[in-house]
DNA sequence: TTTGATGTTGTTATCGATAACATTTTCATT
DNA sequence: AATGAAAATGTTATCGATAACAACATCAAA
């Protein structure tokens, strides 16, 4: 293995101190313009370029910021990270990747591991689960001492950094809205685990948006279920085969995109057809969701835009002092075929 | 922002060298086990955590291999990504990415960053463009002047690092006689650019295997396209458009899943069922697969499996001198409905 | 008591780059 | 030619950790 040249080879070479080197690698005005020449010839031939260690070390930084969330794999948060990544790479800085699997709190390990690389900040991603709420919070806080935080999760009252949220109102207002207008009244909502402060919170409002407008919140039409797709299957199965037909809901809203393609699977292996004999609004807004029999309606929570300014935020905050506050983000309602808005169709 | 304890200040807290405390840290039996109590108290009281630019920097290695490919949200590259996320974490590494976008090789800007930031090894993943070609291996030469290097693409000959394969015969032998003992025998293939290497070499592969088969190799049977499910859409329809319906293939083969996603929704939309009027097979076994309508019968080229031997490999070179040489992966077919193999089809 | 073999601990150069500060050079002005 | 300001360049401590090497302590054997 080639090993690189260094500010003394190339300062030796040049007949120059290593400052000079670095006011030529670093364009400071104050060099005479034959010396610049000079060094820069040397540079070229050598092909010197600085450590990116030796900076680190020495500017007290490292110019990264980590991303830590459940999984990069889920649609959702590869979303998150790669928004993040092209804003930090805008930015000249670099992203670095933590995935916390099904535990959604910071393990103790990462926080050093996040302290010990000096990093610029750090971006929390993930649903909150009661039971690790506080060590989460704890994780946070001792972050906070030495980079700034920002969080993209439901809202928290205790979290002291920048946080950055969907706006949960408009997330569980426009599907029912949505269903209502299309003449729906029982309104189901499928996916997301009740121990989980997000759902408990996604649901809470959808529960609130269904008692605003007049509509049953049946609690059998609140079904306690996971992200997947094999947990929207299992649910819809569940809640269907539970009720009487008579009380079937006409209406489904899944935690999520992946939940609805299961739900959708279960619906016709069930002999329905969609989205006749049921409506669908997922949530995320997928790439597959204008590829599913019938497209998928689904909510759009804007994660990359989430994610832009939490990364400008917490490049912000590294330079002046570090603040806490909240940014509210709108959801936004992709119609497509799930609820049969195409067609007109409006149930009686 | 609070600071953290340097070596120096546990060194004088506890009333011994910084030796001593790089000898606790490290588990250094030559340490005396009242002094290495003393040392450790001091340690645990202010939180001690050794820097890592400054290891860094004093090791010459980042602990950290760069994973270079187009898009991570494109799902097949998100899963070589992950996978090469947790083997790396395995072996206490970390991972940085590099997304290169539309152009295939690695440009100048990440060679030289790669460089500067004494990666551990460089794992690169993509296709491999015509056009790009001479770049992208002048790129992975110069990387291999300083590092290890690993590549999961189509095969290549001037290519002098760890090579991982897919293996382009059973890649396409694996649809080609699935389809053939169906009873299929006008089979067609769509999907990836006439460009890429990657895809010419599939393409080739393909048409082996017809010819292999004594099946027809109609040209009008392989039509040029993108990666993604507007190019299917795209695709099938020029190709279904340009021919007598009499001469209609009677099976897709897709570059990729997404690519079939998009087939599929055209075919429907042109009025046929499928798998009866048409089969597909697609490629990559991606999440949805099973989840489409019908479900989708695709060939699964154990990305992840390969991501991993990367890593190791990349990891063994590290320690060793750095060797050359392939490893070639074998498919498999994931076999679904799209092509009617459940309902015991069997076309005459 | 001396010798030497272990066991334990300290000193210091090193990894590269940076910037504050010090020094030298340049050049216009008197 | 002397002066001083401005421009150019050099010196050196610093960022934290590490390890080679040196040095010292301890204790058993002679």
């Amino acid at each position: 293995m080639q090993s690189r040249p260094t500010i003394y080879d190339i300062a030796r070479e040049a007949g120059v101190s290593t400052a000079t080197v670095t006011r030529v690698v670093r364009k400071d005005p104050h060099v005479k313009e034959t010396t610049r020449l000079k060094v820069q010839q040397v540079i070229d031939a050598h092909g010197y370029m600085p450590s990116v260690s030796a900076q680190n070390l020495e500017g007290g930084r490292s110019r990264t910021i980590a991303v830590v969330l459940p999984v990069v794999s889920n649609l959702y948060f590869n979303r998150i990270f790669d928004a993040a990544y092209w804003e930090s790479e805008k930015n000249g800085c670099s992203i670095r990747l933590f995935q916390t699997m099904e535990n959604q709190a910071i393990s103790p390990e990462i926080v050093n591991e996040l302290i010990r690389c000096r990093m610029d900040g750090v971006l929390f991603a993930g649903s909150i689960w009661s039971s690790d709420r506080d060590d989460l919070n704890a994780a946070l806080k001792k972050l906070g001492k030495y980079m700034p935080v920002a969080t993209i999760c439901p809202p928290d009252v205790s979290l002291e950094c920048i946080c950055i949220q969907s706006d949960l109102v408009s997330c569980s207002r426009l599907p029912v809205r949505h269903l209502h207008t299309l003449g729906h009244r029982r309104i189901a909502f499928l996916g997301g685990s009740m121990h989980s402060r997000d759902t408990s919170r996604r649901g809470a409002g959808f529960l609130e948006q269904l008692r605003q407008m007049g509509l049953p919140d049946d609690p059998a039409y609140h079904v306690d279920a996971g992200y997947d797709m094999e947990s929207g299957e299992r649910a819809v199965l569940r809640m269907l085969s539970g009720l009487d037909s008579s009380r079937w809901p006409s209406a489904i809203v899944t935690f999520n995109d992946l939940v609805a393609l299961g739900v959708m699977k279960q619906l016709k292996k069930m002999g329905l057809s969609l989205p006749q004999d049921m409506a669908i609004i997922g949530c995320d807004n997928q790439f597959f969701c204008a590829y599913t029999d019938p497209s998928l309606t689904s909510v759009d929570l804007h994660p990359e835009e989430m994610a832009q300014s939490a990364v400008r935020e917490l490049l912000l905050a590294r330079e002046s002092s570090s603040r806490s506050f909240a940014i509210v983000r709108d959801a936004t309602l992709v119609i497509r075929e799930s609820c049969g808005a195409h067609l007109g169709y409006r149930r009686l």
